[in-house]
Parts: C-alpha cells; structure tokens; sequence
DNA sequence: CTGTTAGCGCATTCAG
DNA sequence: CTGAATGCGCTAACAG
C-alpha cells in the first residue's frame, strides 16, 4: 500500500542505499543517477517514513520551541521567528520540498506555564530524538523544578539535542552551561530600571507596580530594576506596599489597579509587568474615572505590536522579539555562532509614548 | 549509553513484550509485573524511542496544527485551545508524565500563509506518520492549491491520521469530505453582514471596507456578508470602490484607510477585515484628525482580547475561537463525535461596542 | 561513485 | 497472562 525507499530504488534500478543517499544529500551521487532516482521519486509519489529514518539514524529533524503562552504575542513572535530560520519550507522552497530527508520540522509546544508540562514536553521531545530544544520566555523558579528541568536539558544535549534558551537567564546550576548551546537573555533588569527612572524623571513619586506571577525570573528582574530605581530615588520602602502580582493577562492589570487604588489612591502612576497586563491597568483607571495620562500614567514592556496603537499610545519597554526569537533559531540550527560564554545579553530599549507624563499639580503626596 | 526497552525488561526481569505492553497500556498485565516494570522504568529514568515505536506501530502520537500566522492571537488562541484537549500533559499528570507510551505531542507549525509551506508542513506531518491534523484559519482559494491539498489530505487521512478542518470551510472537492473528520466553519458571512448591517442601521451609507487577503475564503466570506448587508440597502454598487484588500495586519489598515480616505473623503465608517486590522484603520483616522466615533466609526472581527480595551472600545464580530479550537482538539482526537455531515457552522456574535456611532449631523452625502 | 550487509528499538503476531 | 520470534523502513559502515 504504501510505498518504500526499495520500490524507489527498484524504479530507478539503484540500490536502497543510493536512493537514500540522494535524498540525504549528504554524500556524492552521479548527476545521471540522481535524476533518476528524483524522477522515480515523483511519479511513485514517495514521501520518506520519518520514523524510519530516525531510528537509523539516531536523530530526527524535529527541533521543539517551547512557549509559555501561544495566544501571546510575545511568545507567538519569538516562535515564528525562530521557525522561520528552521523550518523546512523556508529554505527548499522547489516542488516536492518535504518529500525527501533535508528539512527540519520546527514545532511549537505550548507549556500553558506549567511546570509538569514543561517537563512532560522536553520528555516527549527527547523521545522523539529531537535535533534542537528551543526554550523561550522567563523560566520557573522552584529549584526542584529547576533541577528537573536542567537534568532534563542536560540528557538532550547528551542525545545530541542542541539545547537554546530565548528570553530566559541561563541556568543557574552547575552542569547546566555545558547542556546548552547558547543563552540569550532580556535585559529585563535594566529596561525596567530604566523605565521607572523615566517615571520619577517626570515627577512622579507614587508608582504602584502590577507584576507578574512570582517565581518566574522574568517577574523577579523587572521587579528588581523597578526597585533598583525606586531605591535610588529614596523610594525603596515603599515599593513592596505598591506591588501586586497576577498573571500576565489583562485580567490581571485590571484587577491589581483596583487593589492599587485602594491602597492608595493618591496614585499617580501604573507600571505593569507586561502590555497586555497594562491595557488590563488603562481599562481599571477610566472606569475609575482617571484619565491616562492627565491623573495617571501609565506604562507596559516588551512592546507589543498594539501598544503603539491604543489611546494613549504605550510608553513601554521594547524587547527585539523578533531578532531573538531568530537568533535562537539559527543558534538551534548551528547556523550562527554561539555568543561567547554561550550567553548574549540582549537589550531593552525604553519607547516613551504618551501614556506617560508629568503627574499633574493637584495629585496629593508630594 | 542510552537505555532501551530491553534494558528495563532484563532489570525487572520480563520480558521486552510485557514492558512494551505495559507501557501501552493496550492489554492485560498482572498487576504485580506492572509494578515491577514501572519500578524499573523509573530506576533506569527510561524514555520509549518515539521514533522506534511508530516505526513498529506505523502511526506516531504527534498530531500537527496548522497555523497561518503564530504571532496573531487568533491562530494562536484556537492553537491552544486545541492543544490543551490534546496535549500529553493535560490528561496524564502523574510522576513520569511523558516518559513512557500513551500521551500525544501536539505541535503547532506556522505557515505563515504561505501556500507552498502549508503543503511542504502536510507532507512533512505525513512523512512523520501524524496521528491527527488540524488545519485553521481560511484556505488559499487558487484551485491548484486546493487540489494539491486536498490530496495532501486524502494521502494523510489514508495513512490513518485524523483531519479536521478549524475556521474553514469544507473541502469543496470531490473526494475532499471522506478524508476530513470534521470542518469547523466560522459564520463569517452572517456575522459581517450584521455588522455591516449595525452601520447601516446608524445611518451610516458611505462605508468603507478594508479586506484581507484576495484568494482566502475568509476575506470572501466577509467581504460577500458586508456587500449582502449593502445591496439589501441598495448600496451595492459602490463597494467595490469602497474596498482595499491588504494583509491581515495592523500596516495593512493603516494603509488602507488612507486610501480610502482619498478615494471618498466623506467616509463615514470603516469595517475592517479583522481586529489587528481595525487597529491601524483607528492609527490612520486619528493622524488625519477625524475622531473616532463621532466622525468616522470603525469595527473590525475577531473581537480578540484587546478589542475590549482599546479607546473607544472595538464594535466587533465576536468568533468563539477557544470553543472552536478545543472542540477540533476533540474531534481530532476521536473524544467527541462528528457532527452530522462533518460539518458545523460555528456561530459569530455582533458585539456592539464604543467606536460605532450615528453618523455626525456635518457629514456629507445624504 | 555504488551495492551489500547489518542492525536501530520497538510492537506484534504466535505459542504456551 | 507472558515469552520468543519477526519485521517495520531506513541509514551507516564496509567493500568494491
């Protein structure tokens, strides 16, 4: 019923072997006997048995990238990017690309932020002899489960899985640099630093912060660089009192606003976890009767592709998703070279917008 | 070095045939021997060769979801959605999750809406013996294409895998309905035309409409509601020179409505294609200086989580893209039954919201 | 450059 | 309920 490599090679009267090897291309072949075994490829409509062929070979084209949220954009622009330099139709776009051995099938697997189904999916990746493990977005902090997860890393890379982090600090413990090819890691820290500074700049000096879940590093960095300014500015004992953490939803933003609010409502400035979690923040304060950013300022990270389009538009951090998330795919694919010590900072760059402005005079405090 | 099948049966002292059957759960196994094979599993920290196993069963437990676009919330929701009802964390939480038979991966592969690597993804999930196949969002309408996938499917579905269709229409092609499970058709046409219709009902007569994509159903699907809803206005003929066609992108309705702002500088409204859409149509009005509702009303389709919160709020169509998705997870994974003719109309909802207005007394036109 | 020979690791018959 | 044997379809040494 379905056909093989032999009925390929008994077509065009070669040996199994040669016809894998042209489908491979790993190996010298005759021109002539090449056209040959194509052609008996398309008329006999042959698409290899990847199965098959991996467990030959020990490895399968199959390269995973793990996100935390698919519906996020965050997570969605950082994977199509990587895809992009992985996945098999990008580069052999010619008919019958697909058919033969060559192209790599990159997958996306969508953790949800739970930690058994991050392990689950890195189990499941090993058992299907993945080719590259891409990791993207901050990573948990339970130290169990960190543990789990770099002993898991450290069996790909020794099945020969090239392991790459995007969006998340290299591990932290001992063993773990060794299972992966690269880190590249936000400046969470610093672009947050940066952007309360901006806030206390413009005179601002009650700045309540919704952050994200607790125990994920991307939640604790920005956290910090908050704090890091706030500190600097004589702030720093305030800023637990002004800190709410939710997940990163609009839900969240909305919710935690209203908490703010209550604590203190003499509030002049919102910094949220992410842009979705301060559209959720904008949605609180109008219903509440402030006005962005007239009574209150407002302000997001990682500059997602709407923020520059909502009224006010969003001063917020951007984060370069796209060359990231790209970077890690080629890093993956062992097409770029990786970053010395294998980690690379990438940078966060402040985008001041009007959401944000000075507090006005009749805000109380001072 | 690495641990097989026959290692685990040697330490727990059965044979490779028990452990297998064990792991597959798929046949009677004393309990005692049960135990002592997951015993040994878990001492020796096995993992089944994914590869080896579908080699010998000839289907794997991968099942692929076609995405158009993975960074849009709108593919990236309906992917989650149908991942969480597949996905082998969900069900089978427990210790060891993963490591053994039973669970399938599910893999989200971005096509980025392009024809030729929709089918090189077809082929490569066939080349991988894919337990199931989802396919979301529009089809490419050139009949070649559809052909050639319609094929794709047929081959697929013969090799035992489970096709369903998610937010598009059926396969029109002879033979096309034996080799899908099920199509999940989104009432694009019926809710564009209400929306259209809400306009209309406001007074609105000079509309203008930013399509998506030519050559995709759903850019049709809409585009044929929204002229339905005019020509019962008798409206008809100007639509066509009303209507922009660009991508599904937030350029693209910037583009667009300056266009049609130059075509028709009395416009009164824009629908757009979709929400992302609607959000560059809001850009370009408020740069040229018409605010939104009171001169110009905008709505867009989708109603995706930011519609809700932009300012005004988004007049949208509202598809229910986590039901869809988690019921095409179902349906691929044989937990529900077919609907009846393996079709179902998935409903869309006008939602009514802040940035649709009556036309200002001032407007032009009558 | 090409053919021959062995398995890769597991799921299945079929016996028992 | 369990064990022994067979082959899934392909790749990777080896020869030639």
């Amino acid at each position: 019923m379905t056909v093989t490599l032999a009925d390929v090679a008994a077509r065009a009267q070669v040996s199994p072997a040669t016809v894998s090897r042209v489908l491979n291309g790993n190996y010298p072949v005759a021109a002539a006997t090449r056209e040959r075994v194509l052609r008996a490829v398309d008329d006999l409509d042959y698409v290899l048995n990847g199965p098959a062929s991996s467990l030959a070979a020990a490895t399968s084209d199959l390269v995973g990238i793990l996100v935390n949220d698919i519906a996020d954009p965050f997570f969605g622009i950082m994977a199509g990017a990587a895809q992009s330099q992985i996945g098999g139709p990008e580069g052999a776009g010619g008919p019958g690309a697909g058919r033969a051995g060559g192209e790599k099938l990159a997958i996306v697997c969508n953790t949800g932020g739970s930690p058994e189904r991050e392990l689950t999916y890195l189990t499941l990746l090993q058992r299907q002899r993945a080719a590259a493990v891409i990791l993207t977005g901050g990573a948990i902090e339970d130290p169990e489960h960190s543990a789990a997860v770099a002993a898991k890393l450290a069996k790909l890379a020794d099945a020969g899985a090239r392991v790459v982090l995007c969006g998340r600090p290299p591990l932290a413990l001992p063993g773990g640099a060794d299972a992966v090819v690269a880190a590249l890691a936000f400046d969470n820290r610093g672009g947050a630093r940066r952007l309360t500074e901006h806030l206390l700049a413009l005179g601002h000096r009650t700045i309540g912060y919704v952050a994200g879940p607790v125990e994920r590093t991307t939640t604790r960095h920005r956290l910090e660089g908050h704090q890091e300014a706030m500190g600097a500015a004589g702030l720093g004992d305030v800023v637990e009192h002004l800190t709410v953490h939710g997940p990163y939803d609009r839900r969240s933003g909305y919710d935690a606003t209203l908490e703010l609010l209550r604590r203190e409502p003499g509030l002049t400035a919102v910094v949220a976890a992410n842009d979705t979690v301060a559209l959720g923040a904008c949605a609180a304060l109008r219903e509440q009767g402030r006005s962005i950013p007239d009574d209150v300022s407002v302000a997001g990270f990682d500059d997602l592709p709407f923020s520059a389009d909502t009224m006010p538009a969003l001063t917020t951090v951007r984060l370069p998703l796209y060359e990231a998330g790209a970077r890690a795919g080629r890093l993956a694919m062992g097409r770029e070279a990786a970053p010395p010590g294998g980690i690379a900072s990438v940078p966060a760059e402040l985008m001041v917008r009007g959401s944000t402005a000075a507090p006005s005079e009749a805000a109380p405090r001072g």
